[in-house]
DNA sequence: TGTACATCAGTGAACGCGCGTTCACTGATGTAC
DNA sequence: TGTACATCAGTGAACGCGCGTTCACTGATGTAC
């Protein structure tokens, strides 16, 4: 198996950063293998290193990815609720709240699921600016108006958070429901279908 | 050096716990070595399963433990308003969203510090029992009457998880000040000094 | 209280294992003519 | 359009390393008498 084409080669890199985006939200970046990632794409270790200079780099690439595909998810609700922000506001918290997200890691969002990993990364470092940039950009499309809402984040990613880790416990779904209620004008029963993502490879 | 007294055995134990509650708060369980933690007690790592049955099952330990460090916490917080629980939970939530907790992740609030570690255990383990009855531990001190503040807890964590994870950006401070601010009454310019924590060692 | 001996906390070498990264090699691709 | 050759994406073995765990051993502790 010799050389391969350069849009082959641009399309496996492309799937070894979408499965990157996935499994370092799912498992966490330590517990992904550099030849995990590789045999995502359906390639052996070695060439690893043929397209990214370090395991650490792709993490700044997968971070890219994963926010820029929760842009796409952003403005896939704005698009079903045309000229109404709001509204899409109120379905966006409701999809957030929900367990349907809470047991979806892989796909679900990078500003909760690689928190951790990036609290790890040094200060400074690409990794932790992208992640920066990435919660800037969620915070702005949750104001109701033209500046950012740090708060309803924060609620959103801490319910989120504690709804993952004491999943099991009936604390899990409370703790969506009470966070869910907190928010002012969006207390409506959670049953919001969430817009399917684009699939993966 | 053969063997050591039951007493000096029990502090030996003692302090690998206490050690690995603050360290794998710090790094996350999977960057702390089972050297580093005996090496905290001036132990070599052969000893290790001499205490402890797994280094998963410290964790359960070291939960258990970070836990009721924090519930000696909140007791000392209700101790300096005596009669005033609103009080102690202003000054908590003051304490919670400083700047000095979100760079302090090894004595800090163990719901944020150790979510992800928790998150990636088998459901239906010890640990995430244990952090389970701590989180409503905390979420019953939070209420304001007899229930439980699911809301407030998700508010506290989700800042303080993205305080630490946009550190070095101005992001940090804001989330910070946000998530006070929108807690209701009590915002108020959060300089309130921390309680000093007991030693470890 | 003193003695003989079993216990067992801690030591340090060793185990098998998986990791991130490197490298000589392969052979189809891309290009110069 | 066809040919000769340089390029380089991907392979798979190998590197050094650190990990969690095991184990034969040590020798002070704790206990039975």
């Amino acid at each position: 198996m010799g050389r391969v084409s350069q849009a082959q080669a641009q399309e496996n890199r492309r799937q070894v950063v979408a499965a990157a985006a996935r499994l370092f939200r799912e498992r966490g970046v330590q517990a992904v293998s550099v030849a995990d990632l590789m045999a995502e794409a359906g390639l052996t270790h070695g060439g690893f290193y043929k397209q990214f200079t370090s395991k650490e780099a792709l993490l700044t690439e997968a971070t890219v990815q994963a926010f820029a595909d929760l842009a796409a998810l952003l403005t896939e609700f704005d698009a079903k609720r045309p000229g109404d922000h709001d509204a899409a506001r109120k379905d966006l918290i409701d999809y957030y709240l929900s367990t349907e997200h809470r047991d979806d890691l892989g796909q679900g969002c990078p500003t909760t699921g690689l928190s951790s990993d990036i609290a790890s990364e040094d200060i400074g470092g690409s990794a932790r600016a992208a992640y920066a940039d990435g919660v800037g950009l969620f915070a702005r499309w949750l104001s109701t108006d033209d500046n950012e809402d740090l708060a309803t984040l924060s609620m959103l990613v801490g319910a989120l958070t504690l709804a993952r880790a004491t999943a099991g416990s009936d604390l899990s779904e409370r703790i969506l429901t009470a966070a869910h209620e907190a928010l002012p004008d969006t207390a409506t029963p959670h049953e919001a279908e969430a817009p399917r993502r684009r699939g993966e490879d």
